[in-house]
DNA sequence: CGCGAGCTTGATGCCGATCAATGCATGTGG
DNA sequence: CCACATGCATTGATCGGCATCAAGCTCGCG
């Protein structure tokens, strides 16, 4: 979330995608109650012949930029997707690292822990979006990666990318530029996390979400969040009293307009000028 | 810094070096006080002819893990030192990206400012260490990176490394390696940024410190500081009075001796302890 | 209907920010 | 060499933003 930051309202790499408008946040993302079940069931996964040619988000994803035979190749790769449940993990800290995963539907958090029992959300990832780069450092996961709603990531088996990519060029640029701005964004993180204002830290915060979800064709002013309160909080370094009390704030204030998970921006330009005019 | 934050005081990557002990800080790292002079001189090109195949940083920069024939291309790739001089930035937000920096000598900070003016100190990075992978992203720097004493750091091209890493399975794997710990480092600096009080933030960030610099062949117990009081807070998101208050605790505490910036771990055991039991 | 997870809202207190003064070391110019 | 300026660090006094503690509320579900 937050890419340099100087950015944050208009990233440039925000790939061209005609926005189909208002319907509030399209049931693509369907959010049905099911028991939040955090038991490891056995994990499902499918073969489903998954293209990343024929893909919808491939302008969002690994394939940017490539080429049909380099596709070809990455189709081959790309073999098999996993369903992931909401409430379960697609992988754990400690656990050893094979794949990288993109995320196909759904919506993901990360979070890291301490050994003292206190843990940070340290991320938010909807499709398009990968998970796992934190592994490939020491061959095992550290951190957690739970699905906030019933979500699926296409399998992506990392020795085989590396392998790939060693062939293909553009894979391997596109591959680096995707690690490259994960620490950018990270940078972003570190930056409002050390120097904003609660109110700062959820206007930011929004932006970004909205942005993101306008880049996959939702419209930018309604939204449903998939994360609990907490949540938030964690990732913005707040206790959820707060992020409550700042939602009442901006609705009072006429910025958005708040029904429990349901939200709607009604001043854009109100929450990016929080963003920016801070000690003034 | 602060790497999975389970690991805080042992990071599993720590090269073996051996460490040859007390003489405080060693004088290698010079802090002659020469006028702080920000302004942009021309650049230094050194083409010294360095090579990683007899560096004694090898055991931590990117070289890790590479045999002799990878390593004799790695030579030729990284044919440039530059000198930075303290005070001056070796690239800025905006710089277009080419290379990648290796310090040799020195010392650095890296922030990213929002545009409204603050500014977050996002990293400090010693011998060993690579600078610039911010920049892949998007072809342009997306922080500054400044000497914070006199340096010199390896150049190596980007492009050229890339194509190196197509052919040289160790090359690219470390280089992909040392991406993803970044990504990890930052995670800690979330969890430190979004969980942590004063106390423990500046013990953590103490004990990070001191065990790259005794990975580094260093005293753990005695060090001085590169960086002021504000470059410290930046990087903890604190103001430098509270830096400065709690180095005081720490030392009326007997876990250090602080003069200026110098510092003498007392009571390294102790300062573990802040970090670990928290709210406890 | 009643339970529980998640959300809201109020009252209070504390940690760290802010404001301000002083100290200390270094460098400069008379 | 001293007086002074400058940059950085320390320390005190005060203030405020957010955490904490504590009720209630809402909504979905068994």
């Amino acid at each position: 979330m937050l890419m340099s930051v100087k950015t944050l309202q208009f990233p440039k790499d925000s790939p061209t995608c005609t926005t189909p408008g208002e319907p509030a946040n399209r049931p693509a993302c369907r959010l049905e109650t099911r028991p939040m079940m955090n038991a490891t069931l056995p994990i499902k996964i499918e073969p489903l012949k998954v293209a990343c040619s024929s893909c919808n988000l491939r302008e969002l994803c690994l394939p940017v930029g490539l080429h049909s035979d380099d596709l070809a190749q990455l189709d081959k790769l790309v073999a098999t997707r996993r369903q992931v449940n909401r409430g379960d993990t697609l992988f754990r800290s400690g656990d050893s690292f094979q794949s990288l995963y993109a995320v196909r539907t759904g919506f993901f958090k990360t979070c890291v822990a301490s050994e003292d029992g206190r843990d940070q959300v340290t991320g938010f990832q909807m499709a398009g979006e990968l998970l796992g780069l934190d592994g490939i450092s020491t061959d095992r996961h550290s951190c957690d990666a739970v699905a906030l709603e019933d979500s699926s990531v296409c399998v992506i088996p990392y020795e085989q990318l590396e392998e790939l990519s060693r062939e293909f060029t553009d894979l391997q640029r596109q591959f680096h530029k995707i690690m490259s701005r994960e620490i950018v964004r990270d940078h972003g993180v570190m930056l409002l996390l050390g120097s904003m204002r609660a109110e700062e830290r959820l206007a930011a915060f929004l932006l970004n979400l909205t942005q993101r979800l306008q880049a996959r064709g939702f419209s930018a002013a309604a939204l449903v969040l998939r994360m609990t309160r907490e949540e938030i909080g964690s990732y913005l370094g707040l206790k959820l009293e707060t992020v409550s009390r700042t939602f009442s704030k901006f609705q009072d204030e006429g910025l958005l307009e708040v029904k429990q998970r349901q939200l709607r921006i009604l001043d854009q330009a109100g929450l990016q000028k929080l963003v920016n005019n801070t000690a003034c």
